[in-house]
RNA sequence: GGCCCCGUCGUCUAGCGGUAAGGAUCCAUGGUUUUCAUCCAUGUUACAGGAGUUCGAUUCUCCUCGGGGUCACCA
């Protein structure tokens, strides 16, 4: 069985990069039909958890990710942690620790002026006396002072740590009682039986030090693969300062869940020469083998492209729900399979699309200055009157093939082009020089509307 | 600074000793379209540098340079 798990620390919301590492372990979890757990690491900070939790289940929800049992709070797990502390006590592979912060302190200090590696000296390592009055004791864990700990990583390959470099015994619980975070990680990780850990590389150092709890609480090992950072244009850490890295922006952005995953996926992982995966491919055919070993940048121009090429593609029934969220509700609207049509290939978000219907169902108040002066010069009034009389004497007008019967009528009799026409009319139906086919809005706003546009731009630049 | 990771077009990437170094995006040009967008063509742009190993290195090794991460009684 394979069992992944996404757990962040509640910030408050689900940001890009969290949620690449939360999809990838989401789809191995998955590809393998095991669980894909959350925890909320919530240890120092207890009071967002609950937020965190309902934002992050609430971007998931978005995005069709579902988590698997019930999410793990840290905060509510100190007996568990207490139990595992005092066993290593017992077994003498913990002890207590009298070092004050000050004396800590000062030994760092003296050994950074000696150009020596900051780290504990064992001091109480092996401390049989007294212990002094006054001091909390935290706990540490006896760490090997030497030979290697390495990491057998998935994406990375094998990473050798020597113990002098990295390690010294660090603190396994604070001088309150309360467990450390490399700590619970490694036993949260064994308790909920997760067996392929996949995290953002900034983890890679902690890997040593869990490995090292891991072996004194004789827990087996899980797999581990540590995925490149997201990288922003500075070639940085993603960050709250970069913008748009709340997922649920994307939502607002008009963004849909599946160009979304689809540009995430492709982001550091990829097969072949693949682009476009569907829920189900990114579930068939992820292996965080494929992961890419560096960082990459994070750059939506793609995103764009992927969000467009999925409205194209969207059924309009469907477009027509997402679009619910920017008030247009087209499902009673008869014409709504030609306005869509119309203009699902002309958007690249949601909201454009919105915008875009907008400009198509409201009569124009506006008309562009520069698009009146091209337009609606020369006989163009009189070339709109000729088409208008048609409109109005017309019998049965419903497609957009009956209005480009008309135009082409005006065409053939008046002996002119096809743009002394369209672009007057263009101007006198969107108030612009550009936008969806004229047949089709003239279509979809239907014959009033259409006389009433004609009329009003007629009467507005006589 | 110590330790660790990484280095192919601007960006996302394919490559797994022998390729004219491929795809996508972006950008540019042309075509289609009454317009814009779409769509279709075409084009510009990359193996960080230097030593090895080898008949032959983008692929293997080492060094340099560059970038990033991490060094808490934070997570």
């Amino acid at each position: 069985m394979v069992v992944t798990r996404f757990a962040p620390s509640p910030t408050g919301y689900l940001h890009i990069g969290g949620l690449r590492t939360a999809l990838f372990s989401y789809l191995w979890a998955r590809r393998h039909n095991g669980k894909f757990l959350l925890r909320i690491e919530d240890t120092d900070k207890a009071r967002n958890s609950q937020e965190a939790a309902e934002a992050i289940v609430n971007a998931f929800h978005w995005l069709g990710l579902e988590h698997d049992g019930e999410i793990i709070y840290q905060s509510q797990r100190d007996e568990i942690y207490a139990k595992y502390i005092n066993q290593l006590l017992e077994e003498g592979k913990a002890y207590r620790c009298y070092m004050s912060k000050e004396e800590l302190s000062e030994l760092r200090e003296t050994q950074s002026a000696n150009k020596e590696r900051t780290k504990y000296d064992g001091k109480y390592r092996d401390f049989k006396g007294t212990p002094p009055e006054g001091v909390k004791p935290v706990i540490r864990i006896k760490a090997p002072l030497s030979g290697d700990i390495i990491v057998r990583d998935g994406v990375k390959g094998d990473i050798v740590f020597r113990a002098e470099d990295i390690l010294d015994d660090f603190v396994i619980a604070r001088a309150d009682g309360s467990p450390t975070y490399n700590f619970v990680v490694a036993v949260d990780d064994h308790l909920m039986g997760v067996t392929e850990i996949i995290r953002g590389d900034d983890h890679l150092s902690n890997t040593p030090k869990q490995i090292i709890i891991y072996e004194a609480l004789g827990f087996d090992m899980p797999n581990f693969h540590h995925v490149p950072m997201i990288h922003n244009s500075e070639g940085k850490k993603l960050s709250k300062r970069d913008g748009a890295t709340d997922v649920m922006a994307y939502k607002e952005m008009g963004y849909t869940p599946e160009a979304l995953l689809n540009f995430l996926v492709r982001l550091g992982w990829s097969h072949g020469d693949q682009e476009i995966f569907s829920m189900d491919e990114m579930r068939e055919l992820f292996d965080p083998k494929n992961i890419n070993k560096s960082a990459s940048i994070y750059n939506t121009e793609k995103l764009d492209w992927l969000n467009s090429h999925y409205i194209k593609n969207a059924p309009n029934s469907e477009l027509a729900k997402l679009l619910e969220q920017y008030g247009l509700l087209l499902a009673s609207h008869d014409k709504k399979e030609i306005l869509l049509d119309a203009i699902k290939e002309r958007a690249k978000t949601l909201k454009e699309m919105a915008a875009l219907v907008y400009e198509v169902i409201t009569t124009p108040t506006y008309y562009e200055q520069t698009a009146v002066e091209k337009a609606l010069k020369g006989n163009a009034l009189e070339i709109l009157n000729i088409f208008g009389a048609k409109v109005s004497a017309a019998k049965e007008l419903h497609l957009p093939s009956d209005y480009h019967h008309l135009m082409q009528e005006v065409v053939d009799e008046m002996g002119i082009g096809f743009g002394k026409i369209g672009q007057p009319l263009r101007v006198a139906l969107l108030g612009k020089m550009s936008g969806p086919g004229l047949d089709s809005v003239m279509a979809i706003i239907g014959r009033d509307e259409t006389m009433l546009r004609i009329t009003n731009a007629i009467a507005k630049h006589s």
